[in-house]
DNA sequence: TATGAATGAGGGTTCATTCAT
DNA sequence: TATGAATGAACCCTCATTCAT
């Protein structure tokens, strides 16, 4: 595995290199087309673009993305991976944080993500919708999975004696609503908003739990 | 109105009876194309769709209108204009009802508005985004507008210490948030939740004033 | 329905005139395509080959035909339906011509319609082969059909006690051989046996009645 | 051979044996493109196919062959020569066989030829055609050298009275036809008639030498 | 006004061939 | 010699819009 290694090795180190290379240039594509995408929208973003925008011939896309909507799908999964990376299930565990930071501590993560991803949320909240079953099978699947986290949790809370026995079902669809029209802000503001996630995630939280009136 | 009418005199009847004419034959289209781009979406809803649900040539449909984008969005602003209808300023006055009562009535009128316009609301919600800066312009707007009558209403109830002083632009997205993702569902689920638009509209209502927690 | 029909005769009229310079337009498609095959093969003739040849646009192309396989296949079908007409099942009846005249009336008529579609057979023979299942079930059904006329015409003989007792299938095959073989003659020679069909008609025939020896 | 040939000596067993597994290779990769070409056909047989069935590199195949075509070209070639090599002029020196059974012996050697090689006949046969002027040209040349060893072979029998004083021209299209005609129906049939060749031979000579009629 | 035939600018994708390693 | 990533010219087809009748 030293540098001495120089008959046998040279074969993996040459697969080694040309596969690392390969990865490179798979993840430059992706990002020109993310950039591409976030910048004109699906419909208008044309494999033209996209090429383009990473330097390579007609060809070479084909050599590693089966076809636009392949590309587009998968930088929506890689998206919607890490977003939902950043949602962890409330621990009510004696020694566990406080219930309310954890969930500053996820509304954050997830706002987060989105801030880092701007581009690309972008999309996933504006665009990502008529284009086909399989994406929007994918993009639903997904915010059912964050409405099924946010009922669970308010289920918790209500049983824990904490929360009011609203109806689950429309409740969480209120949380998800301030969720989502918020990563939507965060994303079209051109980040004027972007700046100070903290402080969005703690009025969020803030709002869905204590609502609008005085007590 | 008889056949007598023949003399110049009789023009203006003439171009009365064409207007209106061709006023019936508009909204005729302006239907066809509902029920089409409801059924298939923007993307998929081809001119020729149209007009062979409004049962016209291919010409006549740009005698009507300027383009396929053009009948979009006068369905998106009619759509649009009547939502704006719905929401109706809070009056403080002493002999109006109560707030709250007016309140609901707005999220019920609103709600209501977008169940029987479900279809069209559908791609409002899904699908005119990334259609064109025009479309864009016009939703944002549209938004908007909606966005500041929640923040007067909320700039509204701080000044007269009902409610908590929030950051109202934070507050008023989440409000916006709880009402679309209602608006959402209740027109992607096939309607189940539709059937009681007053259920929902309390409980939005309910959820925003109040929040989560126990008091 | 004489001229003096003018008012509601002038629809018909008019939809009339317009149906028949359609059919002129297809049909002066389907002359450039032929011409374009004909000169280039299948694979050879693009498209906008034939758009060019015929000059109309592209999309116009469309308007008449389902795509490049469909108008191949249908000059095919037109040239198959012509050479099926040449062939006349033999009349045993008493007063009917003598059947040696019969056959080869059949044989000139077909070789005549090869020659009056030179360009066109030239594919049939030489191109129309590994186009597409349906372009060769075409292919295959046309000449079986031939075989079996042959092979029945065969078998008659053989019942009338005039031909010998050969196994009518392979003969069958020899037969349709050689005039397959006539045909690509006619139609790859730039024409020159082409001037003679008669002369060939009967040497085909005289050479599959009574084969190659002296007697 | 041994470890030791390592001086300048040796570069003759070196390049030997180099050569040796170049043609080694060449024949592999023509094997590997004859089944491909036989089960896809030429259109539908793409490089990629030939080098996955050879085992070969993309670029490697290049270095033994200077296009698609060209390999196709060889192997087509390749048959033809085969094919070529099973006519044999006929002999009619006093000590040779009967002219008959040296005909009987040409066209059953064919036929074997055309049964031992189905597959590319089968191409040869349906496929080879409108690929480009050298295909044409080679396939042409072909066939004419066919057609004039049996022109000859007639005109011989004429010479020595045995055959009549037919157009030897057409008469000679007439068998190449039932021979070619014999050869696609080996080779399409599923090699139901490929069983007994000898029995196809026979039967082809007879046909042509006797023709239909009862005498 | 109404018609519908005609237009043509792209759109995504394929695949034989080249070339740096 | 061997590799396989890269190339890019073509190709077929779609569909919003125009225009002669």
């Amino acid at each position: 595995m030293g540098s001495a290694a120089m008959s046998p090795g040279a074969a993996d180190g040459r697969t080694e290199r040309a596969s690392r290379k390969r990865e490179n240039r798979r993840r430059a594509i992706l990002q020109a087309a993310r950039r591409t995408f976030a910048q004109s929208g699906f419909h208008r973003t044309h494999v033209s673009d996209i090429i383009e925008a990473a330097g390579i011939a007609r060809g070479t896309f084909y050599l590693y993305f089966e076809s636009k909507n392949a590309i587009f799908l998968e930088l929506l999964d890689e998206l919607m991976a890490e977003l939902k990376q950043s949602i962890v299930g409330v621990d009510t565990d004696e020694g566990a944080p406080p219930v309310h930071e954890q969930l500053v501590g996820t509304v954050r993560r997830i706002l987060g993500t989105v801030v880092e991803n701007q581009a690309l949320t972008r999309i996933l909240v504006r665009e990502a919708v008529g284009l086909g079953e399989d994406v929007d099978a994918r993009l639903k699947a997904f915010y059912d999975n964050l409405l099924d986290y946010i009922r669970e949790a308010l289920e918790n809370g209500q049983r824990m004696g904490i929360l009011r026995a609203l109806d689950t079902e429309l409740a969480s669809l209120c949380v998800l609503g301030t969720i989502k029209q918020l990563m939507e802000q965060l994303v079209m503001d051109d980040g004027e908003l972007g700046r100070d996630v903290d402080r969005v995630a703690l009025a969020v939280l803030d709002f869905n739990l204590f609502g609008l009136m005085k007590r």
